[in-house]
DNA sequence: CCTATGTTTGTACGCGCTCACAAGCATATT
DNA sequence: AATATGCTTGTGAGCGCGTACAAACATAGG
């Protein structure tokens, strides 16, 4: 039985090495590896001792082409500096240990020029089906997804009204929350420090900003939102800006963390102290935000839930074609740290 | 020329599509594709116009298949939600940007159970190199890669004795700079808060303190030295034990910037101010070490750097096989901040 | 004992591409 | 004018695997 073969044994264990060793056709191994029904368990049971034996590994080239499927699946991210985004990809990683599937990772600075060409590379098989993280434009290549019903799920920010599948947070609920909580500590003058605003997120956040000062009944005071772009250092300028104002805000919401991390910034340079004289609240939860000091009182976003969400849509709908789940929006949650309290409560 | 192609033009574009368009044989169209000299400039593009005219997009699984090269690398990491694994991806990224090759992402928080066979997965036809980063336990895979001539780079911590090429930043000196940085501020007793002993960096951070502080001719206390795992919590443990000793410590020199973080807790926790009654000292200088407050002195490695370097030096190798560059040690920078003063320093 | 039915296995084709080889052709050499 | 040389292109053979189809065999029914 355990023919050591005749032939030079150089280099890979093919499906063929296999079948000879174990004495049947390669097609029976091949059942074997795909777990095929119709196979008599002493024959598995003599296929896989042989594969073993051998050490044999799938080429995974060859089993794409043949059957079709890569069992890669790409994942679409902007930038993995990001913390934001380390945390979803890990979500997904989770969802992916225990599937076949590899992950093959593409950062939109890589090769931006040509992002639907990067698309089309991936969707003509490389990946089975692809996550897409924050899409930044997704219009240029949604639409080419979807008419080729290439599977795809999103994360983040996209608008709800398209009915693409994806998980994103219920980011105009978080900012209403937060900036209600303000409110209801006694902040009458509240700081907006918005995002970009071809971000949906963006808009959301800020729109739920403004949801609740309408409801407080609170004027909306243009002069007390800033535009800022997600990033630390504009996040600093903006707080810069607001508590340069003649009748400065007690509080300051900033659409993401990595803002909030540049308004405290700025407070703290302008001798105010956190949260006495001013308070401020952030979005995301990214890890740091309880690290810094005093910990950041922040909007949390499920992000690894979301990846694993994400990703295991996405299996599913690789196992069963053709269904297109709706799009999800899940809830987010104030955490309270140490960043917020009523306007002028002494130390 | 433009012939509409009579046949169902369903799905995939093939390279024989390609040919029947531009009047060529399919091994003329492959030429093209892989940028053999030897087609004249007009086949050259007649060739290129089929292929955009019909939106040609190689298929990637045969290529590999028929050409024995994946174009993928793959990439073995712990951990992506740790900032430093970030940064290093980072680089990479930037490296394989304009290269044709792919990034395979595996993290070993999946399928940890099954690392060997991970490894053959990978190795056998899923990437054409792989980068490890900051391998935990290297030996059990390591030697199978280079027996099989298989090309890798490592990235981070590993043993400078081991020939394989990789990139790692000189702990030992930086750690030995940051040590003789504190005592010539004036610091007698520095505390030690170790990273896990089976980590090469870990040790070499070890060593390089008590070398600083030989060197100086300081007592070696065993006292000051915790052993922490680079974990936050477990720094703020550690700086808690420090901290409660009879000889208080002036200064703590923290093995990585997490754990420096957790120091500077339990030091704020403790009422001490930073850096009038406590220097804290990191190393890493990740991301956020310049955002927290104060701002974290610390060692800086060139991670992002390292990832570029290393994945760079990978391509070099998948072009010209054989080669097997020598491992490369970057020198790191001592990175002056707010948590370092002299002892007793009035605020 | 012969046919119908079901189960397990083998045969053979092709997925889309790369590459060795040879053919075709133009130009250089004698 | 005949042959050699170099360049461009076409032909064809797989790469390793999945899978349709058929073959082989066993079992059941008549």
């Amino acid at each position: 039985m355990t023919t050591t073969r005749g032939q030079q044994p150089r280099g890979v264990i093919t499906i063929m090495d296999v079948a000879h060793e174990a004495g049947v056709s390669h097609a029976t191994v091949s059942r074997v590896i795909n777990n095929h029904k119709s196979v008599t368990p002493e024959t598995h049971e003599r296929v896989t001792l042989a594969m073993t034996r051998l050490g044999y590994v799938a080429n995974q080239a060859a089993r794409s082409l043949a059957g079709g499927r890569t069992l890669a699946i790409g994942v679409l991210a902007s930038d993995l500096s990001n913390p934001y985004v380390g945390e979803i990809v890990h979500g997904i990683e989770t969802a992916l240990a225990d599937s076949p599937y590899s992950l093959l990772l593409y950062t939109t600075q890589r090769r931006k020029t040509r992002e639907a060409a990067h698309v089309a590379t991936l969707t003509q098989g490389l990946v089975d089906g692809i996550l897409i993280l924050v899409p930044r434009n997704p219009e240029a290549y949604i639409t080419a997804l979807r008419q080729r019903r290439f599977p795809y799920v999103l994360i983040g920010s996209h608008t709800p009204s398209e009915d693409s599948p994806g998980f994103r947070a219920d980011s105009r609920q978080g900012a209403y929350h937060a900036t209600r909580y303000l409110i209801e500590l006694g902040h009458r003058r509240i700081g907006f420090i918005a995002g970009p605003p071809e971000l949906e997120s963006a808009t959301e956040r800020l729109a739920g900003y403004k949801a609740a000062l309408s409801f407080a009944g609170l004027p909306l005071d243009e002069e007390l939102i800033q535009s800022g772009d997600y990033f630390q250092p504009r996040g600093y300028t903006c707080a810069q800006a607001l508590l340069a104002l003649a009748e400065q805000p007690t509080a300051i919401f900033a659409a993401n963390d990595a803002t909030a991390f540049g308004a405290m910034e700025a407070a703290r340079e302008q001798g105010l102290r956190l949260p006495e004289d001013l308070s401020v609240v952030g979005f995301d939860d990214i890890p740091q935000a309880m690290h810094v000091h005093p910990p950041l009182t922040t909007v949390r976003q499920p992000l690894e839930r979301m990846g694993e969400l994400a990703a295991t849509t996405l299996l599913g709908m690789l196992s069963h074609p053709g269904q297109s789940p709706a799009p999800v929006t899940l809830p987010v949650e104030l955490i309270v740290r140490g960043t917020s309290a009523p306007p002028g409560s002494a130390a």
